[in-house]
DNA sequence: TGTACATCAGTGAACGCGCGTTCACTGATGTAC
DNA sequence: TGTACATCAGTGAACGCGCGTTCACTGATGTAC
């Protein structure tokens, strides 16, 4: 009916691909303020950029191509993220330490782009070549290529590098998407918990490669009274 | 338009109540095939127990209130099936295992209903009580005294149980979620995926309450160069 | 034992709404001759 | 330099749909007298 925003200066020709970054970006505003990506519709982000609505489908060929082009916008936003805090970091676990703790203020930081990201079923999920996008993503690329690190310094046990991934990335969203799904737990600082869970993490994986695989209770139990006798 | 069910039998007077558990398991069984709790109307609920729309109301105030005893029971059933797993258990570490591992089985056996329960934004979020609530909830209450039997027993440093519970609450959900969200992803064994992570968990917690708290990665290497050479 | 009546468990039809998507179109812009 | 024309970036109106919820009602059931 209204218009929240006044209607956009038509591009000229050959410049038709500007309203396509600038759809993505409307997007992307209009989903940090919403609950899911259901939440948003094409109405409302036509509305927002200041287009009818026929014009987002000379972009995007229907609604789950546009929310997938913010997706990637923001794991792309989130690999800058933990670069940028990693970055300078010299030892490798504690390069792991500052990417798992810029992973979890990003997500804390853009709770609901986090939620569409990795918490909503993917549309695109099917399709071949899926699997490995994701393992390719940067952000992923990245963090293994700093667990291999690890692992050359002899901080884990030499081995494949992927489970490490997926069992540390686990534990960075675990504690990421339990703070954005229950913000009124006592999470108390959230940085200083998102610190203990990653470092106990990191520190558990080490131990259990050290003791060679996953130690029985029992084990462990005797393994830590051992500990404590020296 | 057409039913799907026949027209449910009215029930006689004073057995009212008996339509309101029909409707909860009716639309417990639609959101188990569904991506979001947005995917399951009002309309396919009553459809599915052989109801008009209407009567939904008679027993619910809205949808909200009808999804959220749809919680509750998914998190009622939750409690069982780790009671179950972890009853005969007598070692505390165990039993937190056994829970850990019910918890994920759970998870990975029902995803869209954890998906609902741990995963969408709580419409009751905002209300006074909801936290205690929470805190309260059966599977919580005795996953935290297991960790109080840790403790007791010195797995874990002596302290206020439940920042522990949160941090090894996140583990668990980080894994199941994942799983979930990502189910594409190279998991190999999902259960010993999901224990590798518990244990890492636990193990990683015991030791850096055995280190003094959160140990830096240079005390970590430190620390491992030394277990090396023992 | 009979009957008027209150109660209860529902029904049927409709409300207004916003959705994704399609279709035929318009009108400015640049280009070929 | 002028003009016909193809192209491009959109528009306007409509499609059929399913949604949560409300309202006035119905008709079987049990109860009071």
């Amino acid at each position: 009916m209204t218009q929240t925003t006044s209607r956009r200066k038509r591009a000229s020709r050959g410049d038709g691909e500007q309203l396509r970054a600038e759809i993505v970006t409307a997007a992307k505003g209009l989903l940090a303020k919403s609950a899911n990506s259901d939440a948003v519709s094409i109405r409302m982000v036509a509305d927002a950029v200041g287009v009818t609505p026929p014009s987002i489908y000379l972009h995007f060929a229907d609604k789950d191509a546009l929310i997938e082009a913010v997706v990637s916008d923001v794991f792309a936003e989130l690999d800058v993220a933990m670069m940028t805090a990693g970055a300078s970091v010299e030892h490798p676990l504690g390069r792991l330490r500052a990417y798992g703790l810029a992973y979890v203020k990003f997500a804390v930081g853009h709770p609901e782009h986090y939620r569409v990201a990795t918490m909503e079923r993917c549309p695109t999920e099917g399709e071949p070549g899926h699997l490995d996008q994701i393992l390719a993503d940067a952000a992923f690329v990245h963090f293994m290529e700093t667990v291999q690190a690890c692992m050359n310094v002899g901080i884990f046990a030499k081995d494949d590098p992927l489970p490490i991934t997926l069992q540390l990335w686990a534990a960075a969203h675990g504690i990421a998407s339990l703070m954005i799904a229950k913000p009124f737990l006592p999470w108390d600082d959230v940085e200083a918990m998102a610190d203990r869970v990653l470092c106990a993490a990191a520190l558990g994986t080490a131990v259990a490669g050290m003791l060679g695989g996953n130690p029985s209770p029992d084990q462990i139990t005797a393994w830590l009274d051992g500990q404590r006798d020296d």
